[in-house]
DNA sequence: CAGAATCCAGCCGGATACTG
DNA sequence: CAGTATCCGGCTGGATTCTG
């Protein structure tokens, strides 16, 4: 019974955590937020080119997986604070090395990509779906 | 001057890169692929849910980024091998640990979701887009 | 077997305008 | 300030069919 490459149960259940992780603002806000404490602003301004729809959203999400914690303040103007909550910030420690890994390597990367666009033996990397 | 809050350059950048590394079937390529050679049939059963357009697409673009290395087998049936590159060794590294981050807290992170779902002092979370 | 090509529904996410 | 609500273009990605 060939078990060899059955789909790995692991990888299956965790993929609808890294659903949440891989999205490409989860990771930039638990990397803003760091062990600080941000407001809602601070945020969109650290976060560059989030649009407020998608920070709200993307708070919203990470609240409800426990990984940042909100504080509403009751004053006026209105004060809300994000910050990370234990279990986000063992995560944030996970990002961290992926995002120094992505620095330290982008220039690898970059000539990778240049010398792949280079060589003509290939399909165009971008348009695999709508070539027109 | 309030450099205080400015967009973190290195997370600008950082970010195409980790287009490419946040996309889930990417990971799930790498975390497959680990120390190992696998076929392009072998991926696909290994990754539970991957179409073979995303596959392909998924690994035109690894490939292209460096990190992941093909080997086409002249013979008949076709062969094409798959593995990591040292540099998509490095990557697999930090993957792997975010992959085990994954699995060690699903729990406290399904708990998390749970207890916010079931406080009833918020708005859904899912469906701030199209709520129609 | 390892893809390429095509079709197309669905959601992502930006822009904008409005509130407490 | 910190959101919510609405509109909607564009890309993502699944299903299917067709080759060398």
């Amino acid at each position: 019974m060939e078990l060899a490459d059955a789909p790995d149960p692991r990888l299956c259940h965790a993929r609808h955590i890294l659903d949440r992780v891989g999205d490409k603002w989860s990771i930039s806000v638990i990397y803003s937020l760091g062990a600080t404490t941000l407001r809602f602003t601070e945020l969109r301004r650290a976060i560059d080119g989030i649009s407020q729809r998608m920070l709200t959203s993307t708070l919203r999400t990470l609240e409800r997986d426990g990984l940042v914690e909100r504080t509403v303040h009751p004053v006026v103007p209105p004060r809300v604070d994000y910050r990370l909550t234990k279990l986000g910030l063992t995560l944030s420690e996970t990002v961290c090395a992926l995002m120094n890994w992505a620095v330290d390597h982008s220039g690898e990367i970059d000539e990778a990509r240049a010398a792949y666009d280079r060589r003509a033996d290939h399909q165009p990397v971008s348009a695999p779906a709508h070539p027109r």
